[in-house]
DNA sequence: TGAATTGTGGATATATAGATCTAGATATCC
DNA sequence: GGATATCTAGATCTATATATCCACAATTCA
């Protein structure tokens, strides 16, 4: 339904959501994660150049979510990476649908519209939640925290 | 969104359903749908397994629905040949979440169980309406009537 | 029975998504 | 300035989705 891609942005999104003010570079995000760190990278890229991250070098650097959480959606995200097209013009090409899509069409359009309501009315804030039982990645900050 | 094999076999079934009665060959739905033939041949076998169509071979053979337009819905058809997945465990196999799903995925999910619900509810007939102008795959209908 | 028609199933080819690798650019620290 | 850390960008590899091809089985019709 969604495709990889998607998904390992919105693992490294909400990371860094939950890790807000503190810079996370490629490989910790990739640990954290479980996203393949090359493969991670690219994405990353992906999302700065969208504008919803920032990535800094040297030592203490990495990456920064540009917003607050709750600034960004998660159709941001899937947009960066993964964009939701909607059916705009007929897939058959017949000019009789040209103007108006037909029944399949419109119901097919009509999911994926609910999807992308759904999404952008979705922030990242939203998702990174209070209930550190049910927090995304929550595995990993419970191990963090016990480091610390 | 949706894959190119789901948008194929949805187009090849509302065919059948269009054209309920009279088999339909492999080569005319091709034609009629705009689907490369050779694929579609595939996709009307996964439909046959799944018990939604039967094909009979020979002279006047083809493929026709085995159920009415009503009773097959765009979820069957898609199933059929590209199943939609719900989130059922974390997909980062996390221990935490392998009870409860955070947040993330629970989102996601939920996304997901609107699509199943929407394409459940919508069966066949519903996407062949009644209107020839929001015809699915009207602009052949047209041709075709204008022979007879 | 034989020729034509049509579906079936397996092997194969091509395109796209997913993933990796490497050289280089920029930053920090000493 | 040198050593180390980190992101950047392009090339390349691999896996999966999409698409094609072919031999054969079943059916119809003459």
């Amino acid at each position: 339904m969604f495709s990889q891609t998607a998904e390992y942005a919105l693992r490294a999104a909400v990371w860094l959501a939950e890790n807000e003010g503190h810079p996370q570079t490629t490989q910790s995000i990739a640990k954290a994660t479980r996203v393949p760190a090359a493969y991670l990278s690219k994405l990353l890229q992906a999302l700065g150049r969208a504008g919803l991250v920032h990535g800094s070098r040297g030592v203490g650097g990495g990456f920064e979510l540009k917003g607050a959480p709750a600034a960004v959606s998660v159709l941001d995200v899937v947009n960066a990476v993964d964009p939701i097209r909607r059916i705009k013009t007929c897939p058959l090409k017949l000019d009789a649908h040209s103007v108006r899509l037909c029944l399949l069409h419109k119901k097919l359009d009509d999911a994926i519209a609910t999807i992308e309501t759904s999404f952008r009315a979705t922030s990242l804030a939203d998702v990174v939640g209070v209930n550190p039982r049910h927090r995304p990645l929550c595995e990993f900050i419970e191990v963090r925290s016990a480091h610390q």
